[in-house]
DNA sequence: TTGCAATCTTGAACCAGATCAATTTCCAGC
DNA sequence: GCTGGAAATTGATCTGGTTCAAGATTGCAA
């Protein structure tokens, strides 16, 4: 809880009485690892401050294949914004991949807290502005760089993921075979 | 200028003391065919809303091949957010693929409307928020698709774009050769 | 501590899509 | 209405990455 109060104010300043407001509505949540928090063809009807632990947002191809196309660690926010928005089901599913701390806030919790602490919106805006951003570039990353190319960046610049996520499951979130993310892992040791 | 009166009004009501504020504090701006709004190594100073025409944003490759990440046509807004919110060097340009008429706004328009009219706020979160949304589906279907399927999902989503982008442009936006598209156009036509 | 299931590795065959090179088609500007 | 350059097609060849199948490791539940 103390998590989401610092991740705010290193954005917005709040009074005593809006920390208040604030600890008196949202609530974290303990999550064993492995816990489903949405369940593809669900409605996604929170997004998910990762207070302590990791989570990610995954879907199944026809196939039967799994790809994951998003973490959230600490102080990272996570759902599927086009079925939080409108409230249509969503393609993807969201767990837990350790014992986990999550605060779960809904819209209505969300335009509700936005009416009690005006200053909140403009908290709420930064983070969307933000989870845009870095979605443009993990979009130019896929299309700029080969699959060895995706490996060195990712593991030069997030070293500390490789230690928390299965190999099969960054292969899936950088594009690629889990086969051939071993074979990339063995040539760069 | 009618045309962002209309889409904001989509999502939020202005009264005409508000309308009035706009039309005084933005304007359009005409430009040719294949005019640079930014380039690539700059500061992306604007959010561009497209009144009339299409831009798009794209990158090169080390290797000199360029890449497309988004279009825009009518009723979208495009910039590199990061750049915009950072005020660092964008690697992206965006350049007019038709002559076009665009608003560009500016994070310190952006924030004097926003107090000027409140209300805006909200209609700039929610465009953010779907903004964010496309971003996620897009990176869904990149990594979702082959290439044959990328190109079969778009050809019946959305045809009119493809009278009105080059297809080599469209290749790299769904990422592939001009050739490979050149293939797949052949095999389903 | 053991046993089983999930994960990771390795090899060999294969394929979607890239690259290179040679035409052909399309236009924008004169 | 030419004409030169950009865009699109087509064929031939090549490769990054997949797939399939078979072990080797790990980790956790009983």
């Amino acid at each position: 809880m103390d998590q989401l109060l610092a991740h705010i104010q290193q954005y917005i300043s709040l009074s005593g009485e809006e920390i208040t407001i604030l600890k008196r509505t949202l609530s974290t949540t303990t999550f064993d690892k492995n816990h489903k928090l949405l369940e593809a063809g669900e409605v996604c009807h929170f997004n998910y401050f990762v207070c302590k632990g990791c989570l990610r947002m995954y879907f199944f191809k026809e196939n039967g294949t799994e790809h994951t196309t998003q973490f959230a660690i600490e102080n990272w926010w996570l759902s599927d914004y086009l079925s939080y928005l409108t409230q249509l089901k969503s393609p993807f599913s969201i767990e837990t991949l350790e014992p986990s701390e999550v605060i779960a806030l809904s819209p209505d919790t969300s335009d509700l807290l936005a009416t009690e602490i005006p200053q909140l919106s403009k908290y709420f805006a930064l983070i969307t502005q933000r989870a845009y951003a870095a979605a443009q570039m993990r979009i130019k990353f896929l299309q700029e760089f080969s699959g060895e190319e995706l490996f060195n960046h990712f593991t030069s610049h997030f070293p500390e993921f490789l230690q928390r996520v299965p190999q099969y499951m960054m292969a899936s979130y950088l594009g690629f075979s889990p086969e051939y993310y071993s074979r990339l892992r063995k040539k760069t040791p």
